[in-house]
This record gives structure tokens, C-alpha cells and sequence, in this order.
DNA sequence: CTGAAAGCGCTTACAG
DNA sequence: CTGAAAGCGCTTACAG
């Protein structure tokens, strides 16, 4: 600690204020350059020295000040995470893998709420600016939407997760062809050769792509898809009703059924069982995000396929600093791939 | 912009630096000290000269560089927010209430999600330590239950937000007693009289305001409690059996039923539906917490208890901020109002 | 009412 | 291998 408070400023907390690089360099007998050197591992000098300094900076529970170096280095080491997701269902995860791994390297992450509202986004970039943030995380909810904010005259590097991702920017995004392709093949694998597939709304780029996946995998396979795919609403509601589709008393029935989200998938459990079939024994079945909440509390639990939000984060952060550190990034879109979760739905143990 | 930045140092980003507040004081004609008191609305000026000034700063887009100003006032204007919530169900409404409010003053906020892990936690509460963050919010999932940290030897003020605050601590809790009261009470507004309580754990504290709340309603309206409050798990299984118990054939039923959360009144309303009966005509249903994703997808949709976790997150913010700037502030727990949703489960419209 | 100067706690050319 | 000095961009006593 510091001795010599007398002149704390006015706006101070009346603490004892922490020990100051000074502190340091005086308990180690060395100039501040040397300390700081030492400190940070850069140029040369006796491993003695070295030590010297290290051993002072630990007995003093030294920190150096982030605002001090931030001023100096040009760099504030935090990153924005700007987020329309009100929920939290996909920004959550995201934000959690993105901020213990730069935890690491000593960047904090603000996170922005946008509430879906576009003023409200706006101010929060503006925020963001003025906090001098390193670089900006943009999190959404769906693939091919992106935030209701400009970013073109925007000063600093950003990545975009789980969003439409503007020409030439860099963007990361769950695999949904793959992540469809391994339920289906999972499926196929477990001996169910007449597989349907309900899917979500139309509109939704990530239901084509889950779709493509579903074809893919059965092709792969040579099995015939079972009937159209029907798309709905990602609800309970839309499982259900296809279910009663599906299982119509005339003409056969599938042996397994791909659901675009967990919800769907829930319904359709929820329906087979009523009509008298059993799951996974009659008809197994797959869900598609892995959402705890839905995935663990269906009977029986659900076999889904989790897009890894946890990961897209980390990916992205480790992109944004390159992109900080002045090296150059691939400018482009990448598709992490999903894991599925097997429970019992699918028949699998 | 500086015009001469001929002395950029090595690691900065070669993009052109923004102006300072010397070159704002350098085109308003006064000195940087005049600048900075303009700026910041101290001291007496006369307006003319405060007017030049500010005309400056916009014309050059001026943005006071945080770091440095942190520097010299000892605070970061930034705050941290420490959850153990994985999923984001609390913790991004509490931190989208606390950002949003936090902006207007200038202060963004860390998120540092620890996974329920206590040496994630942890290295979070070092992490915000080492950036100097002027105030902490802890926000957890449960009111009767803190994070695994030591808060003890901290030096910073910290406010609890829906998680168990430690003696002489300062803390904000939704108010289970009020929102219970609140629900039970509109079922009798309502013309019911035969309520019963489908509960969550008993050894969840919540469970055990609600259930107080549930009864003061009655005492209160001299109503009768319909038999025996039935505790569970937060489930819609539990829900779905203790219909079937309410509901057998034998003995009078109640006429509604205030359920523990929205997943427990879920499986209630599909009971009763699948029973044969109808809500709310036949049975009118009330939930708690208000999670959309359940209260808008059941049929009919269901009014519920809303536990107001973005002014929570606000208040907190509020708090933090004059305990921050050394104002006295209650050493106590505050339990902020819940808020009804009238839907159509209760049969209000 | 206004300004020159010191200083917040670091890093980094520059010099030895 | 080590250090004295300048400077990052602000705020704030202190002096006029």
C-alpha cells in the first residue's frame, strides 16, 4: 500500500488505496521501468532482477491499475456484447463462453441489453464507444436477422454470433445442415429407416437449413424421407397436431420423427403417447436445441442436438482479438458444428 | 481529430486518434482547465464562454476518454454483475433493468456468468477486482441461497439481487408474500371461493412465502383454504398429478387453483383440460413468474405473477451507485412489488 | 471568471 | 542489463 495518502482528491474513496507500480519498484530496489519490464515479461534482464521485482509486486498484492495501462496503451481491454435477445436463452450461453475465455487474457465484456428495441440499441452502441470497448460481439437470436443497429461507420473490429452477418464481416453461426445430418444419421444408425420430419416456421432460414440436413442425412443412407416435411410454429401446438397427422389411423407410420426445436419435439411426445404408442419403443424421436428446460422435463427425456452456444462465444472472442491485435482474420462466416445429446427418445441405450 | 499524431506510439491502432480535450480547448480559445469545466457543468463561467466550448466538443464529436478520466477520479465507471444463473431466466432481465439504467449515468456493467461453479466464481470476482469495478451486483437464482464466494474481505459496496443477502448486506427480493396475495386475491375478486395451492418444494423459501401470501389472501377475504397446500417439484408432472388429485371423482373440487410457478399451473391446465373440464369456466388457474415461453404457450394463455426482475436490476443499480458515491444507504433487504398478467386462465375477460 | 501546473499510474522510446 | 524522462488524456487544487 501506499504510505504517503495525504493528498488523496476529493472524489476518493477514503480507503487505504492500493499498491502503485512505485510500491513496487521501491520494494525491489529498481527503477519503475524495470518493474514494469519485469512485470510484464518483456525485455531482458537478470533472472534475479526478475524475481526480485515479482516477489515485491506479490508481497504488496500488486495490480496494476487497467486504466492506467488503458490510458497508455491505447486498448481498454473490454469488449460489448450487444444482444436483441430479451431472454436470454441464446445470449446467456453465448455471453458465458465468451467472457471466461477472455477472462484469460484480461478483457471484461459489457454486456448490452438491446430489448429488441432499436433506440435502445443505438444508445448502447453509442456506449460502447464512448467506453472505447476493444471490439463489440453482435448476439442474436436468429441466423438470418441481424440488430436494427448501423455498424458500417463503426471504428472497431466486430463479430457477429447467431446473426445475419453483413457482407465481408465475420460471423460465426451453429451448423444447422450438420447438426440436422447427425440427428437423422443417429436415427438411421439405431435402425429407423422411415423418418419424418417436423419442422418450424417457413421463414426461418435455420428450418431450411435443418431441412437440407434432413434430406442429406437420408440420402447419405438411401432411405426415403416419410411423407412432406410439415412446417409450423416452433411450439408444442404444431408437434402435436403433426403427430395426429402422422399417426393417422390409415396408411403406415413413421418410426421416428426429426422435430425442428425441442418445443415440437415435446408435442409430439406428448402426442404419441396419448394416441397409445410408446416412445422411443414405437416411434423414437429427435429434438433440435438441446434446451435443458424442454430436452431434460419430456417424457422420456429428449435426445436434441445442441448448437454449442458456449463454444460460438469463445470462438468469436479468440476472432475478435486477432482482429484487435492487428492480425488479419479470414473475413467470413463459419459454421461450428452441433453435438447431439442422447437421453432416451431416440431408443438409443 | 489531433491533427498532429506524428508520435502515435507502437501499439496503438494506426486509425485516427479522436480529438482530445485539447483541441477542443485549443478551438474554443480557453485553456484545458475552462474546457473541462464547461464539460462537465463545475464551476462559474459565463455562458458564453461554456457555449463555446460545448460547440467545440460536438463539432470535433469530442467523447472524453474514460480511462483517463477514471485515472484521475480513482472509480471505472463500471460496474460488475456476478450470477450463478446458467441460463439466463433471471439474471438477463435483472441485467438488462441494471444496464439500461446504468447507461444513462455513464456506468456499463461487466457480466460474469459463473456457471454455478465456485472456482469460476471466483476467478469472475478477481477478474472484476482487477478492473477496478466501482460496485458489484451478485444475482442468483433463489432467494434463500448466495454464491459460493467470499465476500467478506472485498472493498467495494455490493448489492444482492434475488439471491440470499448476508447480514448488514444490502439487498433487493421480489416480494413472493405480495405476489401470492396478489394472485389469490384476484380469484376472489373473481368470484372464487374454493381455491387450492399447488406449491413448489418446501425447501425452497419462495415456496414458502407464496404459500403465506396464498393464505393472508384468504384470512384476508374469509375464505376457506381448499384442503391441503400440495408441495412438488417446480414441474408440470406435479402440476399434472395434483390435478388428478383435486380433481378425483369423488368430493367437492375447487373452482381455482393458484399454482407455484408457470410450469406447475402448465401441467394443471392440460390435467384439467384432458379431464374433460374447462378453463376458466370450470376452473380458473393462476401461475407465478410470468415466463412467457410457458404463460403464452398454454391454452388458454395464463395470467400470472411477474416478479419484476428488470426494475429489481434497476433498483439495485440505483443503490450501488449512491452507495458508491458514498451516500448512506439502508443496510437491508427490500422486497419490490410483484405485478399481475392478466390472461385468460383466470377468466377475468 | 480563467489558467498554469501538478498528478493519477502506467508504458516506452531513448540513452547509457 | 537498467534507468530518467516524456507522455497517455483527463481533473483539480492553487493562484490570480
Amino acid at each position: 500500500m501506499t504510505i504517503d495518502n495525504e493528498a488523496q482528491p476529493q472524489g476518493a474513496r477514503p480507503k487505504i488505496s492500493r499498491a502503485t507500480i512505485r510500491d513496487v519498484a521501491m520494494m525491489a530496489k529498481v527503477s519503475v521501468t524495470t518493474a514494469s519490464r519485469a512485470l510484464n515479461d518483456t525485455g531482458r534482464m537478470t533472472e534475479h532482477t526478475r524475481m526480485r521485482v515479482r516477489t515485491a509486486a506479490e508481497q504488496l498484492d500488486y495490480r496494476p491499475n487497467p486504466m492506467a495501462r488503458g490510458l497508455v496503451q491505447r486498448r481498454s481491454f473490454t469488449l460489448g456484447l450487444l444482444t436483441n435477445d430479451t431472454y436470454g436463452r441464446f445470449t446467456l450461453p453465448v455471453a458465458a463462453g465468451l467472457s471466461m475465455a477472455m477472462m484469460d487474457r484480461g478483457v471484461s465484456v459489457f454486456l448490452c441489453a438491446g430489448e429488441n428495441d432499436p433506440a435502445r440499441e443505438q444508445l448502447n452502441l453509442r456506449a460502447m464507444e464512448e467506453k472505447r470497448v476493444d471490439g463489440l460481439v453482435i448476439a442474436g437470436k436468429r441466423i438470418d436477422r441481424g440488430l436494427s443497429i448501423d455498424l458500417s461507420s463503426l471504428d472497431m473490429p466486430v463479430v457477429h454470433v447467431n446473426a445475419a452477418c453483413p457482407n465481408g464481416g465475420v460471423g460465426f453461426l451453429p451448423d444447422d445442415v450438420g447438426g440436422a445430418e447427425m440427428a437423422v444419421t443417429h436415427l438411421i444408425r439405431l435402425g429407423r429407416h422411415s423418418i419424418a420430419h417436423v419442422a418450424g416456421p417457413r421463414d426461418f432460414l435455420a428450418v431450411l437449413l435443418r431441412e437440407k440436413g434432413y434430406f442429406k442425412a437420408l440420402e447419405k443412407s438411401g432411405c426415403e424421407p416419410f411423407g412432406e416435411v410439415i412446417f409450423g410454429n416452433w411450439s408444442e401446438a404444431h408437434g402435436f397436431e403433426a403427430a395426429h397427422r402422422l399417426f393417422a389411423a390409415h396408411g403406415p407410420h413413421p418410426d421416428a420423427v426429426f422435430c425442428g426445436n425441442d418445443q415440437i419435439a415435446r408435442g409430439m411426445i406428448d402426442a404419441i403417447t396419448i394416441m397409445g404408442m410408446r416412445v422411443p419403443e414405437d416411434v423414437a424421436v429427435v429434438g433440435f436445441d438441446n434446451w435443458e428446460i424442454f430436452a431434460a422435463a419430456t417424457r422420456p427425456a429428449l435426445t436434441s442436438i445442441d448448437m454449442g452456444f458456449h463454444d460460438l462465444g469463445k470462438r468469436a472472442g479468440f476472432s475478435l482479438l486477432s482482429m484487435i491485435d492487428g492480425q488479419s482474420v479470414e473475413r467470413a462466416v463459419t459454421k461450428m458444428p452441433c453435438r447431439i445429446v442422447v437421453r432416451q427418445s431416440c431408443g438409443a441405450t
